[in-house]
DNA sequence: CAGTCATTTCAATATTACTTGGAATATCGA
DNA sequence: TCGATATTCCAAGTAATATTGAAATGACTG
């Protein structure tokens, strides 16, 4: 993952609809859920929401695939866990620290 | 962590300037850097740098101490690993699926 | 094939965020 | 104390982003 790639990412999550969005599609796994459920269970009105998932896709924060007339979305998890390695890149100069301890 | 606190994480790093200022920071590790010089590395004005570090700082990604005439800045990689752990929160639905293999 | 449902697109509006330059505050060194 | 450096604050202009409602597209069902 780049920089670009990076910030594409936390912009990508950087949104109440958005964040509240990609959480609940890690939580419900590889399944995924369908566009119009998603709208239901947040609140959010479909096009609103459409908007945000295209964000997201963009950003590669979530997959879809269609499933007869409903687009069913996923988190991607491998999208997320390149995120986490970026921003924890090189932590303290790539001393043998480990993230968790770093702070003095 | 809750959802406002992560969503202020999220939106201190969705910026370039930012994310170079804590990725810098992650990498410099618990001795910082002063304003100055991380505006010198980074090329940005200094009230610039001044508005963003307010963010970051706000957000908790980064703390500060004062060091005569300078503030020197560092990252907060408690902050970090709390966010990393409120996106990966209940992955899959809480099954024992450990976040990296949790794709398909 | 007609009707219904799911989703996306568009345009207009409203809101929020970033940059810039200059001024203010505070600390150090001669 | 005086001058220089470090940092922050403020205001104005510009740019990016979010929301809304209506309309368009595409896919199932009877």
């Amino acid at each position: 993952m780049d920089t670009k790639q990076a910030l594409a990412a936390l912009s990508s999550l950087a949104q109440d609809s958005r964040l509240a969005v990609f959480r609940l599609l890690v939580q419900v796994g590889p399944e995924g859920m369908a566009a119009s459920k998603i709208a239901e269970r947040l609140a959010i009105s479909p096009s609103s929401l459409s908007f945000h998932l295209k964000e997201l896709s963009h950003a590669g924060m979530v997959g879809s695939r269609q499933d007869g007339r409903f687009v069913i979305y996923t988190a991607d998890v491998g999208a997320m866990n390149g995120l986490i390695g970026f921003l924890t890149e090189n932590c303290c100069g790539g001393l043998p620290c480990g993230v968790s301890e770093c702070s003095p």
